[in-house]
DNA sequence: CTTAAAGTTTAGATAAGACTAAAAATTTAT
DNA sequence: ATAAATTTTTAGTCTTATCTAAACTTTAAG
């Protein structure tokens, strides 16, 4: 049995861990979870007792096998929600975060199972992370920042790298959301703004938006 | 800021103070959330403290206004959840009470109301409990036992007055839900059981179930 | 109306999770 | 290579919610 707080240290190691695979320092634990490295420290000895890290002192912490699927299905069950909240009640992107931090700990495979099939098994929450599947595979995003997109082309937006409420009230504000098309009508060197065309209407983007912005090109 | 737990021990002394009004014993407290008497005098304490409860030391207890409205929020929310897995998702009877009891904690306002909205604005929950309001209106019940119903009479099941998992399963197996029309052919004084028609089915029913199935006549 | 039984409360202990302050280990900089 | 700075861990405390055992009220029986 898993609590609802060796959970989130979980879901934070994880996100820590994942692009450089190397081990987790206690301070970004604690940094993270808004707590003390004392805190962190005596959670990872816990999570340690349970084998779901691996851990020497000083040295770090990583994620053991049952404790990268244990976070994984922690994210899974978050990221399901998100949609739900977003597709089925009328959530904006910027108001399911602090709702599915809660609903990700409700404890049901069942539940879990039911939701995926009632959202008719979605591969991407609101932000364009991908949803694992039941057995804990994540699908590669093969996604892009926008601000990687050459002049001239098309591509569909499909997340954000900063899910910062701010970005996503500007998002909701132009009407840019998940599957927006956008083309690239020219780029900036300058200030490396960009002008596109979203929804037939043509708009210049900061280098700010542009680099928080993953599309998909087709 | 009202704890899990505390939300916990409302719901059970308002469950218990329902009928008759008189104040609830620490015991019958402690006994519907299978833990100690001693246990049940602290926490008590503690909802005394927060205004949610009126107290006197060997009196018993009983919710205040603001304890009450508590209370109601947590059922109100409970019975939301079972009427989105059963209507929603393909839970049956039987399995919504275990998850519902962890989401009614969920704590977003707009959580509820998106729900209810998605949901159609029940007034029933899948065992045929009225769903409070938004403002803590209870709707009354208007429904009666399957028993009282008179020969001859028609009526449609409405809810169970004993949830337990075994007339659930019951019922299930007999494909009797919510809204299924029951037809009373004939009632047998010896035993108590009744002959109806149901799904266009004639079939007999014994005293036990008779007593536990809530109907509206029609 | 007194005493036994039942119910309730208090006192003291425990476990989870967090914190502060201080000690220990590691890293960085001279 | 060693001193200084940083990071990590330990030790001890706090809060919440629980428990056991003992003390205290209330109720019920005679």
């Amino acid at each position: 049995m898993v609590t609802l707080s060796e959970e989130n240290y979980l879901k934070t190691i994880f996100h820590l861990g994942r692009h450089d695979k190397a081990s987790v320092s206690t301070n970004a634990i604690a940094q993270k979870m808004e707590t003390k490295a004392s805190s962190a420290t005596d959670m990872i000895k816990k999570l340690y007792e349970k084998g779901l890290v691996d851990y020497q002192k000083y040295k770090g912490v990583q994620l053991s096998e049952n404790g990268r699927l244990a976070a994984i299905s922690v994210i899974r069950k978050h990221r399901l929600w998100e949609v739900f909240l977003v597709n089925k009640l009328s959530f904006s992107w910027d108001e399911v975060h602090e709702v599915a931090e809660q609903l990700e700990h409700i404890k049901s495979e069942k539940l879990t199972l039911e939701l995926e099939s009632f959202l008719d098994y979605p591969t991407q929450d609101p932000h364009g992370d991908p949803i694992p599947d039941s057995n804990g595979s994540i699908p590669s995003a093969q996604k892009l920042l926008l601000a990687k997109v050459k002049q001239g082309h098309q591509c569909i937006c499909v997340g954000v790298k900063d899910s910062s409420s701010e970005l996503l009230k500007y998002l909701d504000k132009y009407k840019i959301a998940l599957g927006s098309q956008i083309k690239v009508i020219s780029k900036e060197a300058y200030d490396e703004s960009m002008t596109v065309k979203i929804n037939d209407i043509q708009k210049t983007i900061s280098k700010e938006v542009a680099q928080n912005l993953f599309v998909k090109t087709n």
